[in-house]
DNA sequence: AAATGCAGTGAAAACGTTTTCATATACGTA
DNA sequence: TACGTATATGAAAACGTTTTCACTGCATTT
């Protein structure tokens, strides 16, 4: 049974002030005189009080609360991207609301949803695919919408959503291009799965587009494709490279399919990178710790969650006619020892 | 700027009834009568009303809404712990607010201060221990409290407090057994680090302890420290196989340590389990695919997540007098082929 | 036939804040 | 001296619910 603890007028009273005094003291202290907020911050700390937020909600505008949504937990890839995010947030007093939905669109809604009962101030969703009723709804309330994590494709149709991301296309097209500037031609790609994120389509347009440039067709059968899974990813490597003929490198779609190709790879007795260069996207965790040290591009994910922090408070604080922006994240090249210059 | 959409009073004059019954209907929808119940819902969804549960808040006791604290995201180790209790809750309409203390317990009092101002129903915490001020202001709020993940050593002193988790001495304890009974008796260790955790410390107890009972006394240089950190455990590990005297196994702490302990011992030549036992505590994902594939001992990360968001709302729907419970949750070997029997 | 119990509902108070409006005081300026 | 202005504060309304209490019919029991 929830016990209610002393409240503003308590305090107020204690304090030998008003309690709108109380209110404006703790949610905007530069609006009361020292003195007097020296006796509040008494008062409140004999009396145990404990601000009540909700109480707070029904009558102010804001709840100090942000609501996100990860499709999981359970990869690495999103974890730095969330570690930062909440404590940047938290450092600025605000609570994150957090759920997952695990790819699917409709638990998305249901989380938003879920969120705008709570009074949010801002959401935070990964991407920029979402069921159109999120827009709308958030719209309807006056609620900030911040997706992150990459930049759409098609750039008009989200026109109206603010955005921060690396461009998953020139990821790919920059992995590519760095495979073909070491001089190989035999090339092979295992490109992550596109089921119910917009993330590894681009990946994958960007990689091929990249090849064509340089005028290296991969035959079909060099194009595979691999769940987002340690395991399934081996197998599809070790198929790869059993046949009588094998790439003299492979591009993989993410660093967790390039980490079972190398494995795949060094199972079969070819040596990384003198008999094959492998090179992965992302710089996840560990990356560099591998035997090889992988060749990859860091998305930075610790940044894209400091500026989604920062990001989302400006948008809650700013006037309601601030024009959304897409904010375009770099990435960085990190070459390690899973590839090298092909020798003729 | 947000803003407020339809109350209550706008559905219940829609639905010709009182705001009292449309409160009941969506609290708890069998107090009215049916008929009653599919005109607020018509008139409810007609005005796209949602419920504020702030208001709700300031009169009703629950808030819908659990707390949780975790050192980190960026561990896999808790990430499946953290999916499935975040998903189970969210199923029973809970929202969880998250927070990451990064292993500072300071930090952890801040979190729970806020969540209280949020009004939560219930808050979950990794480990047992834990700042006094935690429990003080919990019990003085009437907020549920349960700590998951381990037991601790010392239950008198946490008696008072709701428990599910594992016991690590025991965990160690079986590890070290594993290996014994395997026939080794040069063995290594190398222990997970103890800042900031009751963890660690209990696991390498466990392990010790099981060694000497089988009479195994390893040298004191034998005996190693890592802190939780694949780079630190390799060089770690490195340094320890390179001697002139190897042991025939090691045991690590962990599955991140027991990962770059292969890793070293691959990279000085050595096969893995002909050369080398390496016995890992975790199961953490991608354990099973590793090459070999890793010995371990699975903690049910996922079970725990679930009996947790179980208990939690049990012990926020339970009568005050519900009295704490400790439930231990057993583990499971997994003897892949980094280990095996000594050939004599 | 009277008494009892129960399901369903409404009126109104209560929850703990924020915010608006008004007021008082102090201070500089004409 | 009179006036305007800024600062600090208080009184009271407002926020959108839940909950208590009372009431009505109706079915069941005595």
């Amino acid at each position: 049974m929830k016990i209610r603890g002393s409240t503003i007028t308590d305090v107020a009273r204690k304090a030998g002030t008003s309690p709108a005094t109380v209110s404006r003291y703790f949610s905007n202290p530069d609006m009361v005189h020292a003195d007097t907020g020296r006796r509040i911050e008494d008062a409140a700390t004999q009396l145990n009080y404990i601000r009540n937020r909700s109480a707070a909600a029904t009558r102010g505008q804001n709840t100090a609360t942000i609501g996100m949504v990860v499709p999981t937990f359970e990869s690495s890839i999103f974890a730095e991207l969330i570690e930062h995010f909440t404590t940047d947030l938290s450092a600025l007093g605000q609570t994150v609301l957090i759920a997952t939905n695990h790819y699917d669109l409709d638990r998305e809604v249901q989380a938003v949803k879920t969120f705008a009962e709570h009074g949010v101030d801002g959401v935070i969703l990964i991407g920029g695919q979402h069921d159109p009723a999120i827009t709308t709804l958030l719209k309807a309330r006056g609620i900030q919408l911040l997706c992150v994590w990459n930049l759409p494709q098609d750039k008009s149709a989200t026109a109206e959503i603010d955005m921060i991301g690396i461009d998953n296309f020139e990821l790919g097209y920059a992995a590519a291009n760095h495979i073909a500037d070491l001089g190989h031609r035999e090339v092979a790609c295992i490109f992550g799965s596109l089921d119910g994120n917009d993330r590894a389509e681009a990946r994958q347009r960007g990689i091929l587009s990249a090849l064509h440039a340089r005028g290296i067709n991969p035959p079909a059968n060099w194009l595979c494709q691999s769940k987002y899974d340690l395991r399934m990813a081996r197998v599809i490597a070790t198929d790869l490279l059993k046949r009588d003929h094998h790439p003299s490198a492979i591009i993989c779609g993410n660093d967790i399919i390039a980490f079972a190709t190398i494995w795949a790879a060094q199972q079969l007795g070819l040596n990384i990178p003198q008999d094959l260069s492998v090179m992965g996207i992302g710089d996840f965790k560990g990356a560099a710790d591998m035997n090889p040290p992988l060749s990859t591009i860091r998305i930075p994910a610790r940044f894209i969650g400091q500026m989604a922090a920062r990001r989302i408070m400006d948008l809650i604080n700013a006037p309601d006619d601030t024009p959304p922006r897409h904010l375009k994240i770099e990435f960085e090249m990190k070459m390690r020892q899973s590839t090298r210059a092909l020798n003729h």
